[in-house]
DNA sequence: CAGCTATGATTGATCGGCAC
DNA sequence: GGTGCCGATCAATCATAGCT
């Protein structure tokens, strides 16, 4: 099918991969809302500027996660868990701190 | 900021986190793409047609023209081009965010046609 | 280097809402 | 009572990045 349709129209897909850091922090994101990970558009905002990039960039991030964590969950499984204890281990110092921090207010 | 309760998990639990949650089970509708008319020309409905390069010529064309299509024009186009009104429907539509989605955020340097590296 | 998977982007078509 | 549009999303696919 005039397999030469792209080659100038799609030379615009020289995609580069996101940062280790900016994937760290839309999976962390996602798996602490994996019950409804649909972020809302100042959500997405905020997301883009930590991550350093466009907004339509994290719908399509969370686009195509949704899409394929789904439609294979099993191999995201081991992610998932990985993502669950990082936000439970936050969890935990928050909650640590404000014990500490009763402690010291209470007597 | 309240919690999410469940929605519905049918499986077990040998896994404390990852449960089943209802946007993992939401299902599409297949296109129901009913052809122009005549003959079984286009697509066999079910599927995604793929529009030709002379197809999205014609439709980029008339869209610089006009970002919107009068009935009648509509009607003109999906004979022209042999899609469904409802085809051409969408992809004025479709057209039109994809052409606001560039301005809103590509409305940035586009610089470096020429040498680049 | 080939072969494979992971991943970002594109896009025809859907879903829910809203206006007319 | 429809019909079109918008916004977000889906789902399939493309083309590439990056690993083995």
């Amino acid at each position: 099918v005039m397999i030469l349709r792209s080659r100038f129209l799609d030379a615009r897909r020289k995609r580069r991969n996101f940062s280790k850091q900016a994937t760290e922090i839309l999976n962390e994101y996602f798996y602490s809302h994996l019950s409804n990970p649909y972020p809302s558009e100042e959500a997405k905002e905020e997301l883009a500027k930590k991550c350093s990039i466009t907004v339509s960039q994290v719908s399509n991030w969370f686009g195509n996660k949704r899409i394929r964590y789904k439609k294979n969950i099993g191999k995201f499984q081991e992610e998932a868990n990985l993502y669950a204890a990082k936000t439970a281990v936050t969890a935990a110092h928050a909650v640590a701190a404000a014990v500490q921090n009763n402690q010291t207010n209470s007597p | 900021l309240s919690e999410d309760k469940e929605s519905s998990c049918g499986s077990e639990t040998s896994t404390p986190t990852a449960r089943t949650f209802d946007w993992m089970k939401v299902k599409r509708n297949p296109p129901k793409t009913a052809k122009v008319s005549e003959l079984g020309l286009g697509a066999p409905s079910g599927l995604r047609t793929n529009f030709t390069t002379r197809q999205l010529t014609e439709l980029e064309k008339e869209f610089h023209f006009n970002k919107y299509l009068s009935r009648a024009r509509r009607v003109e186009i999906a004979a022209t081009l042999e899609l469904n009104e409802t085809q051409v429907k969408i992809w004025f539509q479709n057209r039109r965010m994809k052409q606001k989605k560039r301005e809103r955020e590509g409305g940035r340097v586009l610089p470096a046609p020429p040498g680049c590296p």
